[in-house]
RNA sequence: GGGAGCAUAGCUCAGUUGGUUCAGAGCGUCUGCCUUACAAGCAGAGGGUCGGGGGUUCGAAUCCCUCUGCUCCCACCA
């Protein structure tokens, strides 16, 4: 077959991708082998391929295909994620861009839309990873709202209500004005604001004194009704019981004394507003406070206020600070910077609002998910997560799980006629248990008003890793019995709480032991300014572009180099560069030894011979390591030291050492030793670059037909011959000694040189006709002594001389560099003989390092000796 | 306000329990080369008092304290 004589992505990779498909080779069902499964974090529905996901994928394709090689049933299960809150803000801009206003529709109209949407956008992301080369089992795709999966969630639903962990209460709870639904505490983003603290005037009711009192939002005097001093503080003790106006709103409210106010904060007042505040509202609590709701749900000032009816929250700042400042009701503004809650999908200003919702209590439940991480039987990578998953997870909080959505898994609650409410998986089930409540055996299902909330979206895909092996509905099915728990679950950080957190609380509630093993934390994508890669930035580039320029295995290299667990990662499309330049560094090595004629009859050559067996050691050295990296998570290392010993060793050193002269056919025995060689690192190379490898070991031989790269095994480490690694280290440090003195004195590789060894050699002369080869000599000699005009380097204590044309060595140069070299040896010396002079170190020290400073002294003597007679020599 | 982490070559990062190989890698830079696989390449070279200061130790990039500068998480100071 004829080798092209570049690499073409574009050529390979829709080919190859069929190939695996047609063939099932992504398919998993449960065998005899040991699973190694992966659930994929299930992306947006509507979402497309960022560079996060780009990373993401990477790293689990990675896994899963190695995991894959090593024999293990490798199960990838890909999916999206329904969003809840994303989704439905998409379709309703949408539908708003064609003159469609969400109210005007009804529910069932409203969700026609969206799951058009979703159909229509639903694939594309899926699409993306494919193009990436991401081996999922396909056939498994899941979305959190298909009907099984919906059915798993209201299972539980129903079955954490039944247990009691699930109830319905007012809260405050943070309100999301433009999505126009509640929000859980993680779904709040607080940032740094530059806000303006204003300081109003209440006057004491029938008097002229009056109290300042410091607020960043002084709309919320329409909801005051109360004020707040420090029992303690004595500016206000006199006024404790008194009642005090509300600027402009006129309302008379008490003046309440509790510790929770901070003296020195602002004028020691504080403004108690129960609707629109948290501590505000527990303070309402404790002092039996009226509670007036100002707000409407969209942010607009409701009729409760009784004035500025109807306008909008931050007009209404500015208006209402013109408003007191012209009644003299505003003593002064301040800048001020403070936090400020913002909508993690909207970006708007969260709004702290009462309001019923329904809540999953946390506190027992979340317990066994705490010890799982905290003694590593789920593994947290890297592990200086636990102790921010610790503090989380000590001080969970009820997650609140209604929105007031339509997209997603309606509540299973429904509201009796006479009042209350049942909960029940079905309708119909639901009337059975309503009739019993209400003892009125003539409901019928239209009598029922189900609960219009949906939940929360992370409420569905806590259950991920169970509820696509059907986990939740039939808990002793096959399937779940034999992938779960799953392996490595790989995530990023910000949704660690969100999402990881919740999935092993789920794991132990419905299957009493984690959900994965090891959760691989990646970190944030940011462009070379470090900043984060975002759309609204457009400072990221679009994954598919670069894999249309680039290629899917050089993309992926890109992104593996630059990725360490836990790190943010500094993404430069340099790194894509270095991955493209590595398959053409493959491809080309491919073609060189592909385009070698083979001779039957010939022995190996001395220098070939060594070169097989060197780097057979080095290849199993190198796969070992490469085994250690993985077992920790070090995978781009473990991709650095596959892509160096190609790069350097193999392409760099072996096929150097064991090609032929130009027009002579290289010995069977050795060119079979190099095939197989590159078969191996095809293999190792396969789980980061999966399309130029698998191209390339179709070269290698006939293959049948449904063959494959990606199901072969991969190569496993023998016992390494460190002896020879550590000789051809020294061998390799002799020529490019040679190769140095080459260069600076313009020697070029068709002058034959000689070189020359005192006393024997750094390494056995069995080297010889490798140095030789390499270092493009005629000849290597033993000697005594220095030859006359000749250039000099010492490896490992021994004197290598280069004779040279005499006119061309810089006697003078020479004699200075050989100097530095002394001086530099006869101060090591002096440390070393420090040391060991030095009785509490030879006392102290252990046995092994007291020895290698001997060792180091005895080098160090042979340098000084070696140096001081080449500088004699020279000086004649 | 509480907690965690980071600071090593121009850039991105490795550096296990202090002691071979400890000051490293990749990329970039510089200098030669179109040497018959590859200029997206080959050969060679330069580059860091391991953020500052102090301490423990025979010995510190590594352990302790402190300062400085970043980052992240959590939190109801109006």
């Amino acid at each position: 077959m004829e080798i092209p004589s570049k690499y073409d992505p574009s050529q390979c990779e829709d080919k190859w991708y069929r190939h695996w498909m047609d063939n099932g080779l992504f398919k998993s069902s449960p065998d005899e082998r040991k699973p190694y499964t992966v659930v994929i974090p299930p992306p947006n529905v509507t979402g497309i391929l960022h560079m996060g996901h780009m990373l993401n994928n990477t790293i689990q394709d990675v896994l899963v295909r190695r995991a894959r090689m090593k024999g293990f049933n490798a199960c990838w299960v890909p999916g999206t994620d329904h969003a809840s809150i994303a989704t439905e803000a998409k379709v309703v801009a949408k539908l708003k861009a064609e003159g469609i206003d969400k109210s005007s529709l009804t529910r069932e109209e409203f969700l026609k839309h969206a799951w058009e949407w979703k159909d229509k956008h639903g694939g594309i992301i899926l699409e993306q990873l494919k193009k990436l080369g991401a081996s999922c089992d396909w056939s498994r795709t899941k979305f959190t709202m298909d009907d099984d999966m919906s059915r798993s969630v209201i299972k539980v639903f129903v079955d954490l209500y039944n247990k009691g962990k699930i109830y319905r209460g007012v809260r405050m709870v943070n309100w999301d004005p433009e999505a126009l639904t509640a929000l859980s505490d993680e779904e709040v983003i607080y940032k740094d604001v530059h806000s303006k603290l204003f300081y109003l005037k209440y006057f004491v009711e029938g008097s002229e004194e009056y109290l300042t009192v410091a607020t960043t939002r002084p709309e919320t005097i329409l909801g005051d009704t109360a004020l707040c001093v420090h029992p303690l503080d004595e500016r206000y003790k006199h006024l404790h019981g008194k009642r005090v106006v509300v600027p402009i709103v006129g309302r008379s409210i008490p003046v309440i004394a509790d510790d929770y106010v901070d003296m020195e904060f602002g004028t020691g007042a504080l403004k108690v507003t129960p609707a629109h505040d948290v501590n505000d509202y527990m303070l309402g609590e404790k002092y039996n406070l009226e509670v007036i709701d100002i707000f409407n749900d969209n942010g607009t000032i409701s009729e409760k206020a009784g004035i500025y009816v109807g306008m909008d929250r931050f007009a209404l700042r500015d208006k209402i600070a013109e408003d007191l400042a012209a009644a003299s009701l505003l003593e002064k503004v301040e800048d001020y910077d403070n936090k400020v809650g913002f909508s993690e999908r909207t970006s708007c200003v969260i709004e702290p609002k009462l309001s019923m919702q329904w809540f999953l209590s946390m506190g027992d439940i979340s317990k066994p998910a705490l010890e799982a991480v905290l003694d590593d039987t789920v593994a947290l990578v890297p592990a200086k997560f636990k102790n921010t998953y610790r503090h989380w997870m000590e001080n969970v909080k009820d997650w609140c799980i209604s929105r007031q959505l339509w997209w997603g898994q309606r509540i299973p609650a429904y509201y009796l006629p006479a009042g209350g409410f049942v909960v029940a998986e079905t309708a119909e089930e639901a009337l059975v248990l309503a009739k019993e409540k209400s003892g009125n055996s003539s409901l019928t299902t239209a009598d029922l008003r189900q609960d219009p909330d949906v939940l929360d979206t992370w409420f569905s895909s806590w259950l991920w890793p169970i509820s696509v092996f059907g986990g939740i509905l039939d808990p002793d099915n096959d399937e779940i019995k034999y992938y779960y728990p799953t392996s490595d679950l790989v995530t990023a950080p910000d949704i660690l709480f969100f999402w990881v957190a919740r999935m092993i609380i789920a794991g132990y509630e419905y299957r009493g032991t984690f959900p994965f093993k090891n959760v691989y934390l990646t970190g944030t994508v940011r462009d070379n300014k470090r900043r984060k890669m975002s759309k609204s930035l457009g400072n990221s580039p679009d994954p598919l572009d670069l894999i249309a320029q680039y290629g899917a295995d050089a993309v992926r290299m890109g992104m593996m180099l630059c990725s360490s667990a836990g790190n943010d990662l500094i993404f430069d499309e340099s790194l894509i560069e270095q991955g493209r330049n590595f398959c053409g560094k493959i491809w080309n090595a491919f073609r060189l030894v592909q385009g070698w004629s083979v001779d039957d009859n010939s022995a190996p050559a001395d220098s070939a011979a060594l070169a097989v067996k060197w780097f057979t050691a080095k290849l199993d050295a190198t796969i070992a390591q490469v085994d250690a990296a993985f077992a920790d998570y070090r995978i781009s290392e473990a991709l650095m030291m596959i892509y160096r010993l190609f790069w350097d060793e193999f392409s760099g050193w072996y096929l150097e050492m064991v090609k032929p002269a130009y027009g002579r056919a290289i010995d069977r025995t050795t060119f079979n030793a190099t095939t197989n060689f590159f078969d191996k690192l095809l293999k190792m190379l396969h789980p980061f670059m999966p399309f130029i490898t698998e191209e390339l070991w179709h070269f290698i031989a006939e293959r049948k037909e449904g063959d494959s790269i990606m199901t072969q095994h991969t190569p496993e480490a023998g016992d390494i011959d460190h002896g020879i690694i550590a000789d051809m280290e020294l061998t390799k440090e002799i020529v490019s000694s040679v190769r140095n003195i080459r260069k600076e004195k313009g020697l070029p590789m068709r002058d034959k040189l000689t070189l020359t060894v005192v006393g024997g050699g750094a390494v056995g002369t069995e080297y010889d006709c490798v140095i030789a080869k390499m270092a493009s000599l005629e000849a290597i000699t033993p000697a005594d002594c220095k030859p006359e005009s000749a250039m000099s380097f010492i490896v490992k204590g021994f004197e290598y001389f280069v004779p040279i044309n005499s006119d061309s060595i810089d006697v003078e140069a020479e004699l200075a560099k050989l100097t530095a070299d002394l001086d530099y040896a006869r101060r090591f010396l002096d440390s070393v003989m420090k040391k060991l002079s030095n009785a509490r170190f030879v006392e102290s020290a252990p046995e092994k390092v007291v020895a290698l400073e001997h060792a180091k002294k005895a080098d160090a003597e042979k340098k000084i000796e070696a140096l001081e007679q080449q500088i004699a020599a020279l000086k004649k």
